[in-house]
DNA sequence: TCTTTGACGCTGA
DNA sequence: ATCAGCGCCAAAG
């Protein structure tokens, strides 16, 4: 029961589409503790070496790229996400509604 | 140990 | 729309 949380995570964030984006609550909520959104930043910052890690497409509830400062720089974030065709604006996604990716456990096998 | 600090999010004023 | 306050819990000093 323990570790448990951050392997969801960690499964759910790589299986993110490229193009999309999802948010720390829906991802905290989809590896079954709502409330604790903020460890989910805190398990991506520990995995920010990993390359298999799309923490990139991680951003908070208003799509404001929060997450850019722990980047190699601060510009990185939002480079890759408008490489794979997502508007960021002022660190901030246009029209974030639109490319929001609700995650589900069972979605990702 | 106790305190502060967050890649967050909700509620209420 | 904006802003402070609070709950959450791990880490660092």
């Amino acid at each position: 029961m323990n570790g448990d949380f951050e392997e969801k995570v960690l499964r759910i964030v790589k299986c993110i589409p490229a193009g999309k984006v999802t948010t720390y609550g829906l991802i905290a909520r989809a590896a079954g503790n709502e409330s604790a959104a903020r460890m989910v930043g805190w398990i991506l910052n520990r995995m920010k070496f990993n390359p298999e890690i799309p923490a990139h497409r991680v951003v908070n509830r208003n799509g404001m790229l929060t997450g850019k400062w722990h980047f190699e720089t601060p510009d990185l974030m939002a480079s890759l996400l408008i490489s794979e065709g997502i508007p960021v604006k002022n660190d901030r996604i246009d029209r974030f509604k639109s490319y929001l990716w609700i995650p589900e456990l069972n979605h990702c096998e």
